[in-house]
DNA sequence: AGTGTAGTTTGACGATCGCCGTACTACTTC
DNA sequence: GAAGTAGTACGGCGATCGTCAAACTACACT
């Protein structure tokens, strides 16, 4: 994804690289992720769908690179439950909000899990028959 | 439901023990349980308590031990909601309604998950203070 | 400044959820 | 039989969910 060239010097005001924006994002701490919200956050399979590319890329995406079958509102809305449930971290880069899974914070508070679902999902996509939904 | 039209059938009493009676209760097949619908399921508070508890007992249980702090016909809700997606299995003995994990179903279709999950409530529980909720 | 791209916000919708009480069925025991 | 126990079925209630379209904000690139 990401044509990272973008070679023209983001020569913007800041120094470096396009800086996280004025916006920002409300997140939970490590130790107020429940697992409760979690779960019930990957029970829907658009967002596990993000979950499972988030993981499968292992880098910050765009929320734009996920093309899923739903409104632009509707990618919001997901995107906005995985991040206030804790399962993602998402920043602004310009125009663009990345995302990444917070796979630390996960492993650290129930290790194994994030491991087990996404096999477990892996593997219900073969037994299916290969619907990646 | 089914009138029973067979008096002399239940000769139960005299053999041996309490035998499922003749109401059906519907399970899927193990090939039809599905990821998204048992993290749901254990998404809720109540249910992740009787899956714990169906757990740490490691035997099949009346619906009546668990005691939740909600109404019966909830109560029936929640269990049927985890039999109709897999995570347990119920059968009638007499009047009572046994219920059991469907453990083997369960780690044959995603190695693994139910024990990361249950470890991960064992963890939070802990971790927000022994509030076995 | 103007156009375009990326994502948000709002409000609405139907569906589902968790919960309840009441009335009911199925079984056991007296 | 009658009485008691265990669980079900049936609405109904307010809350939340997943979804959408429309209007909007924020940034980038001419």
């Amino acid at each position: 994804m990401q044509t990272q060239t973008t070679p023209t010097a983001p020569q913007s005001r800041a120094s470096s690289q396009p800086q996280a924006s004025g916006r920002s994002l409300e997140h939970p701490r490590r130790e107020a992720i429940r697992l409760e919200d979690v779960l019930h956050a990957l029970s829907d399979p658009m967002r596990m769908r993000v979950v499972r590319t988030l993981e499968e890329e292992n880098c910050e995406l765009s929320c734009s690179v996920f093309d899923l079958p739903v409104s632009k509102s509707t990618t919001t809305h997901h995107f906005r439950v995985l991040r206030e449930c804790g399962v993602i971290h998402q920043i602004y880069r310009g125009t663009a909000k990345m995302s990444a899974l917070r796979r630390d914070d996960l492993d650290a508070l129930f290790p194994g899990l994030l491991d087990s679902v996404l096999a477990a999902a892996a593997l219900q996509e073969g037994r299916l028959g290969g619907n990646r939904g």
